[in-house]
DNA sequence: TCGGTCTGTGAGAGCGCTCTCTTGACACGA
DNA sequence: TCGTGTCAAGAGAGCGCTCTCACAGACCGA
């Protein structure tokens, strides 16, 4: 009895006793709150006086039923445990999702499915209404959210990667660009016998790094050697692998651009090994531009992804989506940085 | 015009639609959605129906409104970049603490403040009351959170790390016994002379797992030589650094017990380059049981945290709090497991 | 047969807010 | 003097739900 007393004192200011104190109505108190131009001065003042000392905040549960806005977008985050724990890329992402939403007031709730039903659950969820749009990360081919979504007719914006199907808006990184970069920058090194070790063709990022390679091989007049092309699982074992392989077949190879750090650093080791020297003998670059470039010597050349700033992009596509309950898909692809750093340090003498 | 037809015609089917198909009032459709008792078996059944054939979903800001609930729980993560980016620990939390919320119908609000001043506005919003209670993971000393949770009679539960003060709730892993199963388990090996890198001081977590390695040797007799305590910061190259000088402090060291994996892949590396072996020279464990215990070689025996149970046991302990409206606080203690793998394999012979 | 208890159901108030519609005050030109 | 227009402010409905209370009917012992 006593504690349902304490619980029931949470002292709630309502805009009746803000209204009450400032001797307006409760309409004006509203207005004041939502910033509507239609209040005098003076009266405006009295208002947020009376707003300050009695510290009210609106009710968000009361706001909603009449707006019918829940002020809160849904983030899913269906990937499976293994590349989720050990990716630096869904924290970043979170933090720039997180840093757009709070800018506007907008509730984060973060939905991570572990299973089919759970995603089934979490579909049901969405689609029910609970939040005013979502934010899908990296799904797979085969998830239904989409699907459910569009029929729901709640706005979403995926992003992370490339996915299978059109129509919707999407906000990615720019994998060609950024591998096309980095295999530019071994060519203007002077390397003759450029390798790449590329991921699984199944993902997006994968295949598109692949593309960015042949790009700039080709936009530099060289012939490409699908020797030189080894796949790997962005794995710093995989990594290892391939540069083995590698090596036997083209033993002339004197650059390396691999489709991630994890991958660089296999494939350094492997180079250490075999004895040849980094950045002399082999430069070598890698993509993401993760804590492992720092750690590895020589310091790893990366690809730098803007993942916050991706983060905040599909947060404020969402948002334009949301508000404008307009129907436009947009496309937004971000610019990366190559950040050079010891392991393509020196220019090859021809 | 068409546009916002389109967004009103968003079907949202109501108590009252459900009531008046099933012939009953909206008072017995609020009994059926929530369970209770007092509902004949017919006229359950016949609302389920009704409820089925609508697709009738409540609407949650609805029902905040009058339970004064609001039907979620905010989850901070205040966590300098660097360690939230490197530290798989964040996502494996979040997986286990969305499991639990998910599995009680509760929305997950994830708070990410970057700075003192994101961190005021997220203990405004905390304040506020838009959230039914939060879990604050691995705040500082000196963060204003507990105190402004607490003065606004918000319940919470503090998880991740012991951090000073105290009356609050608190879930964490058994840090203490994790490292005393470790060095237990260097002992038990054979090991008589042994070493450990520790971590920072100031971290709980550092402070705590040293203490579990003092334990260990003083039960099983042994006196504690202070130039085989090296302190470092956690990562990879501060181990490898620890390592040296334990190496040129004791060149007959065989067992080492580091903080951290990362801390034991550099000191694994620093052994390698000094020709000592592992297991059969020095036998190596770590801690957290993180991906790169696999990726090196010997594999490394590492103490494993149950990170994802810790978020689940963190929603359950906040849950009661807010149900209860039950001032007691918790404490709660997961237990580690040692993993033995290749790096300790192997008995050492006297 | 009657008063009493028990149980399932309905009526209706009201949670805190937004938003439309109305009112009142005032200025201005005819 | 009176209409007309403008604009700030108030009145009041109502968003969808829960919950208290009242009530009808079944049941029971006296």
């Amino acid at each position: 009895m006593a504690q349902l007393a304490t619980r029931t004192r949470r002292t709630v200011t309502t805009l009746e006793e803000v209204a009450s104190r400032a001797g307006v109505s409760r309409a004006t108190v509203s207005r004041v709150v939502n910033g509507s131009p239609k209040v005098s001065p003076d009266v405006r003042r009295d208002v947020e006086a009376a707003i300050a000392a009695l510290g009210y905040v609106p009710n968000r549960a009361a706001r909603s039923l009449v707006t019918r806005r829940s002020g809160s977008i849904g983030v899913v985050i269906s990937e499976p445990a293994g590349r989720l724990f050990s990716d630096p890329f869904f924290p970043r992402l979170l933090r720039g999702i997180s840093a757009a939403l709070s800018a506007r007031d907008l509730q984060l709730v973060l939905l991570m499915p572990a299973s089919p039903a759970d995603t089934d659950r979490t579909a049901d969820y969405l689609a029910a209404g609970h939040v005013d749009g979502a934010l899908l990360v990296s799904l797979h081919g085969d998830d239904p959210l989409p699907e459910r979504m569009t029929r729901a007719g709640i706005p979403f914006v995926h992003g992370g990667r490339p996915v299978r199907g059109t129509g919707m808006s999407l906000v990615d990184v720019d994998n060609r660009g950024g591998a096309k970069s980095a295999v530019d920058h071994l060519i203007a090194n002077g390397r003759t016998v450029i390798a790449t070790i590329t991921g699984p063709a199944d993902m997006g990022a994968g295949v598109d790094r692949l593309s960015g390679y042949r790009d700039a091989l080709a936009e530099a007049g060289r012939p490409i050697d699908e020797r030189l092309i080894a796949t790997a699982d962005f794995t710093q074992e995989g990594g290892a692998a391939a540069m083995e392989r590698l090596l036997k077949a083209n033993p002339g190879i004197d650059g390396v651009f691999a489709a991630s750090d994890l991958m660089a650093a296999g494939a350094m080791s492997v180079l250490d090994a075999a004895g040849r020297r980094v950045p002399q003998d082999v430069a070598l670059v890698g993509y993401d531009d993760s804590p492992i470039a720092l750690s590895v010597r020589p310091q790893l050349t990366s690809v730098r992804q803007p993942i916050e700033e991706m983060g905040q992009e599909m947060a404020r596509v969402l948002i334009s989506a949301v508000e404008e309950a307009d129907p436009v898909q947009r496309r937004v692809i971000l610019a990366t940085e190559l950040i050079k750093r010891g392991s393509s340090a020196g220019r090859r003498q021809p």
